[in-house]
DNA sequence: TCATTTATATTTACCGGTAAATTAATGGTT
DNA sequence: AACCATTAATTTACCGGTAAATATAAATGA
């Protein structure tokens, strides 16, 4: 039985397109035996209205997308669970679109996005070293965004953040309040928002407690474990702090693969702190001190932000920004004997 | 600017609709000079043709559907990292569903898809206690269906999985010829397929050995943290096992758990292999022995399968069944000392 | 009784693209 | 000059639903 189409429907009722069109849209006036019967005889054929005839008709597409830096990862493949819920629950579906941290794919990506395909668009951006005034062109056409976790400070759009600034002088803090002297901060992108915030509140620690700030002690790392195991072997050997705070969660398992390779010792040698939403840090070993974003519950704000902006566009202000607040959890990897 | 159409841009242009379309697909005859034209003025006026007026005209919607039990899982969300790199290149689209092992969501979504929204569907199954016959409404409406890791035997449709007869008869024999006498073996489901063949692996391990089947040592676990810590302490406590085989990844981290609890010192104690794609399983305390399984690879593939019934569909044999192999990769949970 | 409201169904004109069928223009051949 | 082939464009008829406008019949009220 190939695909049954509306009319088909309709002959077989002995009834109009319009009038079993109805029958599955609450709105209308439809006698309620009629559209019993029509609902009945379309179960038996297995009958759903078309998709995209619905969306080009009406205008939307029920679905949105997310666009985010990888999938592979805790904290996103956490957030995602959150969008998913509150997008299932309003009967949306989801796209999903992993940038792999390339520019290029992520203005793709948007550009691609703008025929109809999606009603709006959540994002986690890639970087913002590069020109993204294209997104712009995004309000101007008024396909809704919301940003998490990772934005772009001049683009104006509704967002869901952390208290990135805090978490990270806390977690400074805690590493100082350990007895640590020689801070390493060690990020992937330094031009990224979060990685400004996060190394403000690292810097402003230091600061506070007279530990002076040492640009060598900032890393630069890559998203390559091969290239980190060896930057990190290195700073390690040279620089021989006794503290390292990893800005995002993969750096803080390239810290320990380097220490296991080194023989140093975590936490006696050096302690480590790092943002993470890893579920089984406390198995780790030593069991990892972390900064813990609540994932699922940025994941299901934005997506709360998102609908209302779909719902009624004037009722979000462009500049709305939610801050939640990270957790700082305490383990070995920061212990003091 | 709102969203320019077609005919606004061919009035622009002073050419007709279909020009202006063929331009943007390149197999119609059309004036070179002209198709520059055109695309000059559609990037000018940032225009794109409406994926869903394109999609209901065309009837296919470059767009497949992933179905998944979970997202927050390393297994699932390296599969679909492996999906989307196939899709991209293929220039399709991806629509996520998880369905948190929820039989009924499983159900849901596959009849929400015959409306055109996809085009075909790779699909991780949740269970097979139900009835799950109203697949094959899909065979009949053509709508094609990869199945990946974890499948219903019954349903005649292409597959990825892995050699989990094999793996399994494997982890236990490593078990043994470490020393365990008694080991036990943790599932979810124990009438899913993969928990079937994992278990038959398993018992004929234990069987070659002349080690007595006993079913007590078969635990039947939930998918929540709290209720497994319950069961595997009792267990751990009442059967003294000094070996622990757990078919999926969430169970050795909640075996972990235990022991902690417990104090029971892994390996010394007991010794734990599980089914895992954790990337960090060497950082654990201890670190842990683990079947790997080549998630991304199964991904890829199974992507591929997908696109090869797309392309054409008398190329795949219903039948076809792609089995790749996992690893066996031992860790201190396993160790002798 | 006839007008008017109410309930329910049908007609019709789109939504934005696309491809088959058709037309128009150009050039070459006999 | 008449004919045909080729190229490049336009006309036209959909794809499958949806809602406004319209029609029809039954019910209500003056």
């Amino acid at each position: 039985m190939e695909n049954i189409n509306i009319k088909q429907l309709a002959k077989a009722l002995n009834l109009s397109t319009s009038t079993v069109s109805r029958a599955f849209r609450d709105n209308s006036d439809i006698n309620k035996e009629t559209k019993e019967r029509i609902l009945a005889k379309a179960k038996e054929f297995n009958y759903q209205p078309n998709h995209y005839a619905s969306n080009l008709r009406e205008q939307r597409s029920k679905t949105i997308a997310v666009i985010v830096p990888e999938l592979a990862n805790n904290f996103f493949s956490q957030a995602i669970h959150g969008i998913e819920k509150i997008a299932r629950d309003k009967g949306y579906h989801i796209l999903i679109y992993s940038t792999d941290d390339v520019y290029e794919k992520e203005v793709s990506f948007i550009r691609h996005l703008h025929n109809g395909r999606a009603d709006g668009i959540i994002m986690s951006v890639t970087g913002e070293a590069n020109d993204h005034t294209y997104l712009n062109e995004l309000t101007q056409k008024r396909l809704p965004l919301v940003f998490f976790d990772r934005v772009y400070e001049d683009i104006i759009t509704p967002r869901v953040i952390t208290n990135d600034y805090d978490s990270s002088f806390s977690a400074t803090q805690h590493l100082i309040k350990q007895g640590c002297k020689h801070i390493a901060y060690l990020v992937i992108n330094k031009n990224l928002s979060i990685g400004k915030f996060r190394m403000q509140g690292y810097i402003d620690a230091l600061l506070k407690y007279n530990i002076p700030y040492d640009d060598r002690y900032v890393v630069d790392c890559t998203n390559s474990y091969a290239k980190n195991n060896v930057i990190l072997k290195q700073m390690l050997q040279e620089l021989k702090p006794d503290g390292v705070f990893t800005s995002v969660e993969r750096l803080a398992f390239a810290t320990y693969y380097a220490c296991y390779d080194l023989n140093i010792a975590v936490p006696e040698q050096l302690k480590v702190i790092g943002f993470s939403s890893l579920e089984i840090a406390p198995l780790l070993n030593p069991s990892l001190t972390t900064i813990t974003q609540p994932a699922t519950k940025i994941g299901t704000e934005a997506a709360n932000l998102l609908f209302k902006m779909l719902e009624n566009p004037e009722s979000v202000d462009p500049k709305e920004k939610i801050v939640l607040n990270s957790k700082l959890v305490k383990r070995r990897s920061t212990e003091n004997k």
